[in-house]
DNA sequence: CGTAAGTTTGACTTACATCAAGTTTTGTGG
DNA sequence: CCACAAAACTTGATGTAAGTCAAACTTACG
């Protein structure tokens, strides 16, 4: 059952890292089925079909390239389409009333972005790409659509919203109850599963955000990511080379999160 | 569009405070039907309907009565059904591994509970009545089923789940940026919005968890819990008596929220 | 190769937690 | 109804994890 994506580090242009315009957006079909696509077990939760009434790649109207910095949407913006990451990375951004932002999600391969969206009808969050990345537009119409003509379609769609539901109240009770040691920990064993789920190794990987951003995710500040990071190099947990990081001992950061804070 | 039920508290008998274990559940058939449930447009998002081919309380296969402190789903359980709370209030605990627990969620009349179970087939909170309470049990196989024959349900039921994820959302960017008083005025301003639109008195109600779960609910310890509704109270925000609250400056309340943390 | 962005580390501050009484409220049983 | 115990709440004194401020260092990029 595990996918075995040829783990291609995104073929694309150099990254420009100026924080593109909209209007910059590189837009264009691109050729690659669903099929082929190792994130499909992600993007349609419960794994393969048995039967073959319906396709996906029927559903996904258009690819989107964006390079490093550009925006896929913006909060606000009026919700017609569910994303799926096909390659690459993001950081979906939310801005309090007060202009406080926090990073409300990293997202990776085969995640699904825009689905908090169905309710308001406008996105809540500006998502950026942190590397170049590709995306699928899913108009949501289609979805709703095919549900209605295929049960096993519709049952995927209702999984699909739920295991968000599910994985935001992980991180509520993240930032509810740990520390900042835990929730870095956490963070990091989360995304290390992420990974393996994905067919990636699931012990060394590259960080696309700045511990800014890591710490705006966290609930935390950038200077105590930082000292984290130092602390659990030096402690042998991990490897942190800048943004490379390589687990050493999974063991003793899962005990770390575990451990009741007393 | 506004609805206008009339605010009766249960008339239910008197709780007794015990906490209750499952065998002790009391079950039974009530009579109502949904058109006459004031909650009716908030467990079924996006007003009322314009056709007329399927009906809410088909869905109901059974309503169930709690006294305070009974139980009506326990985390691990088995997903059959989502709940409707029809009159009452409760609270979802779910435990971290370190065996910590938190308050996930203060759920009123009109609210959805189980969404974060389809997904993973099995509850992830343990929900327990605040209060004599009323639930509608809505085995989701039916709705599924509905879904397939009726678009206008289908979209309903996403529309549910993406509420969910909007909702969790707001809770997470709490616990993520807010200080001790912001997200406590934020609870305070949310919990009478809420009211609000569910016809009830926005500015005075009962709240009905301990100082302690709300310190849960929101990241804190109950002594500061204690010590912010005093404030509050002193400095002319709020009147505070035990758990009955009165809103008396809610855009005080509503700036404090929205102050930077600078 | 130089500038800007990102990161590390140290010294100091602070918001909230913890510990500890004492008070009030709630619920039960006489 | 009152009495009593347990639970819930308040308030003060003190501790500490993480924030803030600041400076030096490293990496990325044009």
């Amino acid at each position: 059952m595990a996918i075995h994506a040829t783990q291609q580090v995104a073929a694309l242009p150099e990254a420009r890292g100026t924080y593109a315009t909209a209007h910059l957006r590189v837009v264009e079909r691109s050729k690659g089925t669903c099929a082929a696509c190792g994130s499909l077990a992600f993007c349609m939760p419960a794994g393969p079909r048995e039967d073959d009434t319906w396709h996906l790649e029927e559903l996904v109207s258009q690819r989107i390239r964006l390079r490093k910095g550009e925006v896929l949407m913006r909060s606000g913006d009026r919700f017609r389409s569910l994303y799926a990451i096909r390659t690459g990375s993001c950081k979906s951004v939310v801005t309090t009333p007060s202009g406080q932002q926090q990073i409300a999600g990293y997202h990776i391969t085969g995640d699904i972005l825009g689905t908090e969206a169905i309710f308001a009808n406008t996105y809540d969050a500006t998502v950026t790409a942190l590397e170049d990345s590709e995306f699928c537009v899913i108009p949501f119409e289609r979805m709703e659509t095919l549900a209605r003509q295929n049960g096993d379609f519709q049952h995927r769609l209702a999984l699909l919203l739920s295991r968000e539901i599910a994985r935001e109240r992980r991180v509520m009770l993240m930032l509810g109850t740990m520390r900042a040691e835990q929730r870095l920990a956490a963070f990091l064993l989360d995304l290390a599963e992420r990974y393996r789920a994905r067919g990636y190794s699931s012990c060394e990987f590259v960080l696309r955000m700045t511990r800014e951003e890591i710490g705006s995710h966290l609930g935390l500040k950038l200077e105590t990511v930082s000292r984290l990071f130092s602390r659990f190099h030096q402690e042998g947990l991990v490897l942190v080379q800048g943004r490379e990081l390589k687990l050493l001992d999974r063991e003793a950061l899962r005990q770390l999160v575990d451990a009741s804070v007393q």
